[in-house]
DNA sequence: ATATGAATCGTAATGATTCCTGTTTTTTGG
DNA sequence: CCAAAAAACAGGAATCATTACGATTCATAT
């Protein structure tokens, strides 16, 4: 997902062209990996010394709900990443010290899904953890 | 994992026998799915009104640290459960309505690490959630 | 039965997230 | 360009889950 997309999307949506979300997309841009809505302010403060948090999250949210952000839950914080335009469903390897993600293109799921007749499936996680390469100390 | 089996670990590791204890263990030997502290709670002060989460998150962790309860974070909680004693590595199918699991005994893990040479991986979250054949409105 | 350390209670503190209200900004159309 | 309407925002309070802490009680080995 690159910014004319972000911005297409929004636009598509009736939402408005503001500093704040310019500046959140901007900074998912240049971060390729899951972000705190902290890390989030703490990046924006420079231009805008008194966002608040409510800001911060209500965009994050309506950016998630657009496609423009992935989500995902870690270590019980909410996690945010610009959407990865791979065409494809995907998973993510999560690199525990940098943050970094290399994504999957495997997914179990429809292997799965055969042994769970009955059962109404909405939605699967599979993560996977660990140390990328540039991470693990030699 | 039956109420014996988590009292020999605890005494191997010189933990005491409580009765906060019991009553954590027994609670979840009665429900066989996904539990937060609250619950735990709740159930607990039918017989001790002043419980503190202190000793509950205390408890859930220790008995998590020593294998005898199973934890995820489902929307940024901590979820608790009896160890499943399937003898082998597993995931779970998690109902969203109720919260009773289900087993899934594929793992596709090896199958995914093989593309992922020079990551060093520590862990992987793989969950399915819906609605299990009970709580599927006819 | 008693000593000792573990476990607990009660409560306060923390950290992430959400809510609320008044104000500012963006957009639109005259 | 200017004004009105709606959306977005700031600031701070509130909430929720979780953790921390000092004082007290309990479990167990001797």
């Amino acid at each position: 997902m690159n910014l004319d997309e972000a911005w297409r999307i929004l636009q598509e949506n009736q939402f408005k062209r503001t500093k704040n979300r310019e500046a959140i997309l901007q900074f998912f841009s240049i971060n390729d990996r899951y972000l705190t809505a902290l890390e989030v302010k703490n990046f924006m403060e420079d231009d805008n010394p008194g966002i608040s948090f409510d800001t911060i999250y209500r965009n994050l949210s309506t950016f998630e709900e657009l496609g423009i952000l992935e989500e995902t839950d870690l270590n019980g914080e909410r996690h945010f990443r610009m959407q990865c335009n791979l065409g494809k469903h995907h998973h993510h390897f999560i690199c525990t010290a940098c943050g970094k993600t290399r994504s999957i293109l495997h997914c179990p799921m429809e292997m799965i899904a055969v042994n769970l007749p009955d059962y109404e499936i909405e939605g699967h996680k599979f993560e996977i953890y660990g140390k990328c390469p540039a991470c693990i100390p030699i």
